[in-house]
DNA sequence: ATAGAATATGAGAAAAATTCATAATCCGTC
DNA sequence: GACGGATTATGAATTTTTCTCATATTCTAT
């Protein structure tokens, strides 16, 4: 049987401290956790460690041989395990979102991110499916979620407002689009299923809305460009198309707004305690303030 | 935080098997609690520190970081401890015995134990009190007690049967010793109190017998001695008198014997464990043996 | 596909560690 | 020499950790 590693530990702590008490307090527990540890490890190895003569503390001659070998011991397992968190802080941070969140909204604040916490290094899993935490390398997510199904642990960053865009030319013209009704002569342009149309299509007063076509695009920048190219309809989120809105490549022609669902940034238990997440998180948390401030 | 040490054991034995199941024997637990071990330290560390890719296990970059420093550290720490085991394995076997029993009987048969276990050390503690085994130099002791109050780690030696003993010359002239009764004209010989003669009295039928004089002798050796010099009657164990009744030096009167004492090994739990201690154990089991088969 | 050999997992049981409250001890001081 | 301050010791209750059992899962080779 081998020794009991706790009590080796307190033993050490003890011995070079030459106090009980001290060595409590480097190792955060009470004296009596401690006396009770080395009283244990004394039995174990059925001799003294300590003469306990009054206030002096002092090793007995196993106690030395003892601590001979432990103090180094103990040494090499901090050094190796301070080693191993240092490369786990150096290695990237992993964040895990949707490439349209990345490419509209995060891509052009990252270089703010650089200049606050220049050589972290950032790595991107772009997928439209929640991340896997189970993936030691995914530390972060961004999720495009239903308000209700947002955990404590998601922050709301960006959100959804969903409405229709097109390209400005369908708002004119024989099939001008002016009342949702409208959109029966048009192509509607879906994620991956009909839900977010069928929604948006019953809050707008036409539920049974049959239009002309039907598009899927999974990736929502690529159904965005689409909507660009004049292609059809397509469910936007305003605050990530702002540019091809601004820009007059994209229009949306009616006010009427699905805010079920939105972008969250989510942060499994815990994991604020790594240092490179807290920061990321933190800085997030300062973007989102800017953006909600204008 | 200091890391989870027990983790880290199952970790490096992990890393040198490269195997849960073998490094589970090496601990002596299950495969599953090295598992539960190897993923809170994982955990703690927010690392794998093992690819686990189908039946081979590789150390990943942080796993390799990690066992280099602990297979160093704890080769020192199971070198550590056998340093002091081997400390405490040498020094000296503690015995806390009477001098009466030291003398009489343990003193003729110790040649017989070198002759076993030569170059082991012993220690003699003379006392006529009970062992102090808070005293970590006392290992085992051999005690007069009372049968009843033996408890389950005592192991009878030699039994008590005291008896009267005197000079031989008290068996003659004017004042000889034919019947109990005659004590009344003796001096008795007494421990630190009377109850042994007391309660040998009462066996023998004369329970309120008054001796012409009393005299308090703490040292058995002493007491046996001076019945030798026809000081007294003294209750003697015949086993450990045997050398002086065999020369005429003493004589018992009568073969009333009050046996509710003995001679008792007493062994404090687990003590067995320690080899030096078993192997004293075993030689006095197997005197006590041929002491009986005669 | 299937057997064999490994690791993973969840729940409950067992063991170890910790704390609290307090006792005992020791030393220097008045 | 009694007293106060500081230290270690101790026992009981509680919390935490560790372990086992039973079983699931995963991977490989046949």
């Amino acid at each position: 049987m081998l020794a009991p590693l706790n009590g080796l530990r307190a033993f050490e702590a003890v011995a070079r401290h030459e106090s009980f008490t001290r060595a409590a307090q480097e190792l955060a527990v009470s004296q009596s956790a401690v006396s009770h540890q080395i009283r244990n490890l004394e039995s174990f190895l059925r001799t003294r460690l300590f003469e306990r003569s009054g206030l002096t503390l002092a090793l007995t001659q196993e106690g030395q041989t003892l601590h001979a070998g432990l103090r180094q011991a103990f040494a090499l397992i901090r050094q190796s395990v301070a080693d191993v968190q240092a490369e786990v802080e150096a290695s990237p941070l992993g964040i895990s979102l949707k490439p349209h969140f990345a490419l509209k909204w995060l891509a052009p604040r990252l270089a703010r991110f650089w200049q606050v916490n220049p050589g972290l290094d950032l790595r991107f899993f772009h997928t439209n499916q929640p991340a896997d935490f189970a993936d030691p390398q995914v530390h972060v997510s961004i999720e495009w979620r239903h308000g209700e199904a947002a955990g404590p642990e998601s922050i709301l960053l960006v959100e959804g407002a969903l409405t229709p865009a097109c390209h400005p030319a369908l708002l004119a013209g024989p099939r001008a689009l002016r009342t949702p009704a409208d959109l029966a002569h048009h192509t509607l342009l879906h994620e991956t299923d009909e839900k977010s149309w069928l929604e948006w299509l019953a809050k707008a007063g036409e539920p049974g809305l049959d239009p002309a076509h039907k598009q899927f695009y999974e990736d929502t920048n690529v159904r965005q460009q689409a909507a660009i190219e004049g292609q059809g309809v397509a469910l936007v989120c305003p605050r990530l198309a702002a540019d091809d809105l601004a820009a007059g490549r994209l229009a949306c022609p009616f006010d009427i707004r699905l805010d079920s669902y939105s972008y969250y940034l989510v942060v499994p238990p815990n994991r604020l305690d790594v240092p490179n997440v807290r920061k990321f998180v933190n800085w997030l948390m300062r973007e989102r303030e800017a953006d909600q401030a204008p």
